[in-house]
DNA sequence: CGTGTAAGGAATTCTGACACG
DNA sequence: CGTGTAAGGAATTCTGACACG
């Protein structure tokens, strides 16, 4: 039941002057809070970080964040927290849909 | 009534190296097809090319119409007329959507 | 026609460090 | 703590051309 394809969302393939560009952040602002263990880019076989649309979303909450004085430690937490919540409602709407089907089946 | 995201596939933000490793195909083979207008990347300030995943889908196309001995002339055609199509049926789309609203109201 | 390649230059990105605080 | 900067090097990308055909 995915609407949206996702894929592209979650590719790592954009460098970091096009996320900088498309964040306003500093490319030093952006590696400094990949060295602080906010966002997670693969990188090329030479070594270039290649960040996808999900990191540049991520990015852009980390600045709002920073602006409020919150601390990148707290940061971190915040956004696992954000991870354990979507990695729960999609088992939790996983096991609804095999409910419903079984239902379906009677 | 959008079900996909879709900004994320038409923003034109991937380099040209990485374009070549997702689509198999060289350098030179990506900005020949640019020069024969069968896609179109955007360009940095600077100059360097920018492609968005839409326009690595497409390469994947060209790069199969051409194994089947078709020429970029042909398939450039190809590519107009599906996008002409895509055009129709979103008008003819959105025309029936009005319909059915308008019925919806008596 | 479509693609390979060598050529020279320009733009990008990387790391580690010094700085402020 | 979070960010700016200068430093030197490595990797990327660009264009125009010669080549084959």
């Amino acid at each position: 039941m995915p609407l949206t394809d996702g894929s592209f969302k979650h590719k790592k393939v954009i460098s970091i002057g096009t996320v900088s560009e498309l964040t306003g952040l500093t490319e030093r602002q952006i590696r400094y809070y990949e060295s602080r263990k906010l966002i997670f880019p693969e990188r090329s076989k030479t070594g270039l970080r290649k960040f996808s649309f999900q990191d540049i979303e991520t990015l852009i909450e980390i600045a709002n964040r920073l602006e409020d004085g919150v601390w990148t430690n707290e940061i971190r937490k915040e956004l696992k927290g954000r991870e354990q919540f979507i990695a729960e409602a999609k088992l939790s709407n996983h096991l609804i849909n095999g409910k419903i089907n079984a239902q379906l089946k009677l």
